[in-house]
DNA sequence: ATTATCTATAGATCTATAGATAATGC
DNA sequence: ATTATCTATAGATCTATAGATAATGC
């Protein structure tokens, strides 16, 4: 917060070293990661141990940009003060990672990792649309304890948006692998008999992600008038109510 | 783009100077603007016809900010930018208004005060339930064809949730006047017996508006695999199956 | 007299690079 | 030898203010 140095500790004292946990939809292991040269060894290189000195590190800095990219946004969020919160200079935070850009991929990149080992949500999973529902009314009561995380990814997919944004790709990328995964979970419903035939299957699994989403971003301008978790549960039974044949 | 000082024609050459029209749920007239000094006149001075050069000159700013906020959210915007494309110098435009924070919200109030006119939504009226999903449903149709407007909306309410920002205000508000309105019209559905008893009608409403968000927001990212207006209209079909009586 | 606009500038930023120095790992 | 970190700094920004000059309105 001010402008000395930070003690090396400084995150993890705060219990930033290992942020918040999950959020909407969950990532898949198969995407592979963009583009993050730094965390890729030169192919001949030795190989050292799992967790080298640096990898720590890098985490550190990690956990501390994402609390600032949720708190300020990609453009509002400083190296320099993301460097400070981590202990160290700014030109030491640019030798783990290369470009503020290359900073905000890898932190959105890690969640997806490792949001998809931590909730039960595999999206190349083949589900039912049950699954598929209770599946999402359980992220989103999870969710509501996570209000760190869901800031991270409510503000990054509506700054990705404006122009030339590095999270741009992320988060088209991101919405086409939650609808994939929905609108497969719906069709397998409708082929079953389950589900009306006539279900636009493309628009209902676009609407569940939406509304998600969109109950996040009321939840957080205004907690305490807006239950998140209890306005998707009642989502989720209406659109039963709706779709069921 | 460039440089050099534009010419001040530029914003009403590229049909800026009445940028898009409309967007989710219009605004109402009672609300008040908010604190936007630099539109009053002190309380003594002589009144001056409608319309001065000075005014036409702050409705051109105005008129570039909303694309340059629309283009680049609230942190990513410039003056100097802003101020070019309008065809004056950066310290030029802050004696049309007092700080940057003041041209947004100056920006969003007259959006939403002029989408009042524009659109028939008045969210003080009292509307029946099918009304209220009829108006919500021309009004993404609108949207699909406004789409700068809808990108002003997207990334400034998700922006608004980031620290110390000028709209957080403005979109917690404007939220809690679309649920409101939305609520009568659902409490009355109930009232009347034409809607489900037991119907949560403040996680009904929320979810209306929800949905319409998150479309949005898939619709700016990937427009071509994102129908908007098609999903909430669909959208809109499945909720009647769901909440009628 | 008031309003609009300009130049000049203060005072803070910002990201990224260059190059030196210290620490660490085989 | 490699990795981590620092100081110093380039080169662009940014918003906002001070104060001068031009244009406009009664």
């Amino acid at each position: 917060m001010g402008t000395g140095r930070a003690a090396p500790g400084d995150a993890t004292a705060t219990g930033l070293s290992e942020p918040p946990p999950h959020r909407a939809g969950a990532g898949s292991r198969t995407l592979g990661r963009m583009n993050d040269q730094a965390s890729r060894r030169p192919p001949g290189a030795p190989r050292r141990r799992r967790t080298s000195p640096g990898d720590a590190r890098r985490d550190q800095i990690a956990a501390v940009a994402f609390l600032e990219f949720s708190e300020h946004g990609y453009r509002g969020a400083s190296l320099a003060r993301i460097a400070d919160r981590a202990g160290l200079t700014q030109p030491g935070l640019l030798h783990h990672f290369p470009s503020k850009a290359a900073l905000l991929t890898h932190v959105l990149d890690e969640r997806d990792r490792r949001d998809s080992e931590r909730v039960g949500i595999d999206l190349d999973a083949e589900v039912s649309w049950r699954t598929l529902l209770a599946d999402q009314v359980a992220l989103a009561d999870y969710n509501a304890r996570a209000a760190g995380l869901v800031q991270l990814f409510t503000v990054m997919s509506a700054e990705a948006v404006t122009a030339d944004h590095p999270a741009r790709r992320w988060a088209a990328e991101r919405y086409r692998r939650l609808t994939a995964h929905a609108e497969r979970a719906l069709r397998r419903g409708v082929a079953d008999g389950e589900l009306r035939a006539d279900l636009d299957v493309a628009a209902c699994a676009q609407q569940i992600f939406a509304t998600m989403d969109g109950l996040q971003l009321q939840w957080l301008l205004d907690p305490d008038r807006v239950d998140m978790a209890a306005a998707f549960r009642d989502y989720a039974r209406q659109l039963e109510r709706a779709i069921t044949a």
